[in-house]
DNA sequence: CCAATTGTTATTTA
DNA sequence: ATAAATAACAATTG
């Protein structure tokens, strides 16, 4: 489920633990999300850690402890982070608990192919810095997007989206939503977009990312109530999954079909191909 | 039983 | 050799 704003709104679950130590930890030992992860040092390593910070970055997370200790979590498909009252007792799909005095962090993923990573150290470890560059930020330029989607020519736009090497965070749901929103067919060949089509896909990267943000992750502390509770219908997003959906800005039915090897929801009023 | 699911990666194909 | 397409991973739901 989770893309970079959903990233972020799970972030912010854990935020009532900042400042506070973990006085125990809890872990489903042969679970798939620590295949990437040496569980046992993780365990006494983060026992009587406390967590100083957290960031988001793509569909990443860093959580910072104390004494050079790094979590990292990446949600997979069906991640979520949420918060429980202490003496909480672990379900079947919680795969870390984090037990603090007042309450316990939980990590669930029920399909499990998200992945908790854990290193030491004075600096973040690498699989985090080196994460592409972020859409809202400075580097994230026209330029560098036209040299991706022609490097990535033969490709559908559509796929090219989804990598994220150069659109990190990006997933189906907001490939789908910058397309519809550039007007652009997810069909067509990253090479044959005209240098203005270009230039809509990065303008509408950076606006998907900056509207997502404020309405699924809200502003500064406050975090809205569910996820993905308040998008407007003015979206793709609240009619892309809906039988016989209609797109809201053209009132024609919406099309459905796999595009580069995921499904994909058009309005073939606004995208020609 | 079959097909579906908002992600990533290894393997196969072109 | 590189890039694109496909299969696989796992659990649950309709």
């Amino acid at each position: 489920m989770p893309e970079f704003a959903e990233v972020e709104f799970y972030r912010k679950q854990w935020n009532p633990g900042l400042g506070r130590r973990v006085r125990s930890v809890q872990v489903h030992r042969e679970s798939r999300v620590f295949r990437a992860c040496a569980v046992r040092r993780l365990v006494r390593q983060l026992t009587g850690a406390t967590l100083i910070s957290s960031a988001a970055a793509a569909k990443q997370m860093l959580f910072r402890f104390r004494r050079g200790r790094w979590l990292g979590v990446h949600l997979g498909m069906s991640g979520e982070l949420r918060v429980e009252p202490a003496g909480y007792t672990p379900q079947k799909h919680d795969h870390l608990v984090l037990a603090q005095r007042g309450r316990c962090l939980v990590f669930a993923d029920p399909r499990m192919f998200g992945r908790i990573q854990f290193a030491t150290g004075r600096t973040p470890p690498a699989w985090w810095t080196c994460l592409a560059p972020p859409i809202l930020s400075g580097a994230f330029t026209a330029e560098e997007v036209a040299a991706f989607l022609r490097r990535r020519g033969r490709t559908p736009i559509k796929a090219v989206l989804l990598m994220q090497e150069r659109f990190p965070g990006v997933g189906n749901w907001m490939a789908d939503e910058i397309l519809w929103r550039a007007a652009i067919h997810p069909c067509r060949l990253a090479g044959s977009l005209t240098a203005v089509e270009v230039h809509s896909i990065w303008r509408e990267c950076r606006q998907v990312c900056r509207q997502a943000l404020a309405t699924i992750a809200g502003r500064g502390d406050h975090v809205p109530p569910a996820l993905n509770a308040h998008i407007p219908d003015t979206w793709l997003f609240n009619h892309r999954w809906e039988d016989g959906g209609r797109c809201p800005r053209t009132g024609a039915r919406l099309m459905r079909a796999e595009v580069g090897g995921r499904t994909t929801c058009w309005s073939p009023a606004r995208q020609r191909s």
